[in-house]
DNA sequence: AACTTTATTATTCAGTCGATGAATAATGAA
DNA sequence: TTCATTATTCATCGACTGAATAATAAAGTT
């Protein structure tokens, strides 16, 4: 067989106006779609390099180790969904008479129009649930300092609304609502066979507003 | 430094009575831990053995490939789950009106109760959550095998104390509660944190029935 | 034109992984 | 006594891993 000689790219700086897309953008959508399916230890440098087009000690260059990585991936799309959080959280204050239900929408929406946002966003969703399955220190840390403030102002929105429930409970109950949407979004499209049959065709944005019914009534449960 | 002779095993057949515990325990038991810290990919066939003081060839004789000894580790502790999840509906549907929480509390004690039993069955919760993190086929069937009828079960149950809720939404509103559940199990000891200093020290046992009364409520809400 | 910086590939390294074939010893049945 | 079965270790293989370094070329700067 005739070794096809592919015209292999040389070493060096690429030609201005070669790739238009950026090659880091590049990584990262790989890194997190490997990342989403085999998770962090089952993910391998190579294999993304690959999938992105590049040379793996290019992942090095620009992001580092592994690890470093891994939260670059993280940090991108968080830092996109805490903002979203805080924009949607404004809007609904400056309701005269904030519901408790327009309160946990604004929270869960931004999660859920990044899994609608393309495969990018949906293999985010994913990852995500991986993370706060995760025991690690490290993982614990990168959810920390990415939700946390977020979370902080919703619960005391939310305990603006809720006058019957001391605010350590509104935040135990916040906890409780985060396990339910992050594997309520992950879970969704194997949701369907859990009613054996009887059609769940529930359109995908009925299914938010499902949860957010169910997670509002769970909030407003008269308190001890 | 004179090599302090270490008193190899010898191979072969060890003579009778020498380890009274299953040795296959002492495997499946180390598997777990490793399991539940790095999740399967990041655990280490060498690592689990070198724990259980066997060699790695003896996890191979007694479970065959890696993903067999994962399956046997999720099999055993969860087939003990779901086995306690239909003693403990028996004894809340001979009740003559059972409640929606009594239903609920049914469904989540064996969780609970393998949680407290000891470090090995917090591993397996920690364990547990990353199977239901994990998009492979695989996870997805194995947690099916293990949990899906004893799930059924409950449904129809709180389908007949939720008469005015489809049946097929209030097997939607228990897959947010397995969420829920899972995460909060999991996060035990990191949830005390986000209501920020206002000391959270509600025995465990309680938060448990925290949990129980924010699913119900979530459970009856008036549905569409 | 000479130098520096930036972006990229190629190659190498030391280590770990899961898997496996072979050897070995105790046991129990024939 | 013989012999098959069971439980165990040993030794190693090839594949793969993350990391590191060297080489290279284009672009920018002086």
């Amino acid at each position: 067989m005739s070794q096809t000689q592919e015209p292999r790219r040389k070493p060096g700086r690429p030609k201005a106006g070669d790739d238009q897309r950026d090659v880091r953008d590049a990584i990262l959508d790989q890194a997190e779609a490997c990342f989403a399916a085999a998770g962090f230890a089952g993910a391998s440098l190579r294999d993304i390099a690959t999938r992105a087009g590049v040379n793996q000690a290019l992942l090095r260059y620009y992001f580092g180790s592994k690890q470093d990585l891994f939260d670059a991936v993280f940090r991108r799309r968080g830092g996109m969904i805490s903002g979203r959080r805080h924009v949607l959280l404004d809007r609904a204050l400056a309701e005269p008479e904030p519901s408790v239900e327009s309160l946990v929408r604004a929270y869960l929406r931004p999660q859920w129009e990044m899994k609608q946002s393309g495969p990018g966003g949906a293999a985010f969703i994913a990852l995500q649930a991986r993370v706060h399955a995760e025991p690690e220190a490290h993982a614990l840390e990168l959810r920390r300092e990415v939700y946390d403030p977020s979370l902080k102002r919703y619960i005391d929105a939310l305990s603006g609304q809720l006058p019957g429930i001391p605010r350590d409970l509104v935040a135990t109950r916040m906890a409780f609502l985060v396990g339910a949407y992050l594997f309520m979004l992950n879970d969704l499209g194997r949701l369907a066979d859990l009613s054996e049959g009887q059609i769940r065709e529930i359109a995908e944005e009925e299914m938010l507003e499902q949860l957010v019914r169910f997670l509002s009534a769970g909030l407003k449960a008269p308190g001890i």
